[in-house]
DNA sequence: AGGAAATATTGTGCATGCAATTTTTGAATC
DNA sequence: GATTCAAAAATTGCATGCACAATATTTCCT
């Protein structure tokens, strides 16, 4: 077994991270730390340190004297947030056209080609989760991992609000084309262009989703 | 006087970071929860959450059961932190060429005429004070709270290196003119350029300071 | 009956204390 | 004199308890 090194407080604060993320806890939810300490077995100590670095990254709101809930978020700050989001990963696209290994070349094209039978099976499961590795690459390609964790960071505050994303219809096969624009410059050398696709790639995941999702409010009456 | 709802854990966040970036609590310097307690008048409990939170801005680093310390950084790990911040500064400096409105270009203009008179006077005091305002101005032209958050927070975390940035004979002069490109780019909207002129500017500034500080290890020594 | 004030309840902010781990100190051995 | 080991001291991780603020509920008045 691994060395079990890491403190409660950690654990918790990827516990609960996750359970934001995957969906579990809405965005709203509040978070008692007498309930959350009783779920996990612990007390409220660290419960209470786990939730505040959850909300430095963003993933919750920490009002004083009036707990927690999971970040809610308003149309305004989701463009706010997907907008720096594009920003970030154009940015690392552009360092990634630069600086990218010959290997890290390789596996990039490697997944894209694997990304098309998904396409053609139009297997939306397997294309989100190589989706998320496609856009690691490009985090790990930038070889800046301060960049790098930033956008990741980025990454899983949205997460809760892009559940539906490949669900619209076509958006498997424009997503791939996408995909291969962004590619070919990374692989090209191209920074400019890296930065350009990349950009526009990310801002049609925005379109897909206010499709899908106009307004975070509606959420907020399934309760 | 201001309503007083702050709690002491914020206060003591604030606090400490203020000392880390004034250079009062020096990079490597052990952070004890006690004599922090001590120091300000509470209990351990705000302290630790304080640290917590330190920790995931980066200015403090904590290492499970073995306490804090002022973060300390290779030569290598401060590249990445100035390229970050670099390519951060360069997306602000593009979004405010796109965003800005005419009245913070106008303002921008003003502090910018306003910062040759003090490299005339040669008062680097002035000047670094008014190159903070400057480079905020961006942060708040890209109109994306939350990548000038993102930018503020690596700035902050940059702080403890950077004290000396502007001692270099013929730094101020030079700032000034890389200063004017970017303003004159941003003023005419030119995105490309806004972006390219800034990521020269910030890496002129590493420069600087690689010439200053060859190797935080020597700081080290001083103890 | 509707609304405002008062009260009860819940939950957070912080202090304190104990157990466990890490670090330091000291001695003994090579 | 250096190195290794053990015991002591120091420091963190976590639990518990209490006070105060925020919210929910009840009561009272118009």
């Amino acid at each position: 077994m691994a060395d079990e090194r890491q403190t409660r407080t950690e654990k918790l604060a990827g516990e609960i991270a996750d359970a934001i993320i995957d969906g579990s806890l809405e965005p709203g939810t509040r978070l008692d730390e007498h309930m959350l300490a009783a779920r996990y077995g612990t007390s409220r100590t660290p419960v209470r340190e786990a939730l505040r670095k959850l909300a430095t990254t963003g993933l919750i709101e920490l009002r004083p004297r009036r707990g927690a809930i999971v970040a809610e978020i308003t149309s305004q700050q989701l463009e706010t947030l997907f907008v720096a989001m594009g920003e970030l990963e154009a940015t690392c696209a552009r360092l990634s056209a630069l600086s990218m290994t010959p290997i890290e070349r390789r596996r990039l094209g490697a997944l894209y080609e694997g990304m098309a039978d998904m396409v053609v099976r139009d297997d939306v499961e397997a294309y989100a989760a190589a989706n998320v590795s496609f856009h690691t690459l490009f985090y790990a390609g930038s070889h800046n991992p301060v960049l790098a964790e930033m956008t990741a960071t980025l990454r899983r505050r949205l997460a809760p609000f892009r559940h539906a994303q490949f669900r619209a219809p076509g958006r498997l096969a424009l997503s791939h084309a996408e995909h291969g624009a962004v590619m070919r410059a990374v692989l090209t050398g191209d920074a400019a262009a890296a930065h350009a696709t990349m950009l526009h790639h990310v801002s049609l995941v925005e379109d897909a989703f206010e499709q899908l999702a106009p307004s975070p409010a509606s959420r907020r009456q399934a309760n």
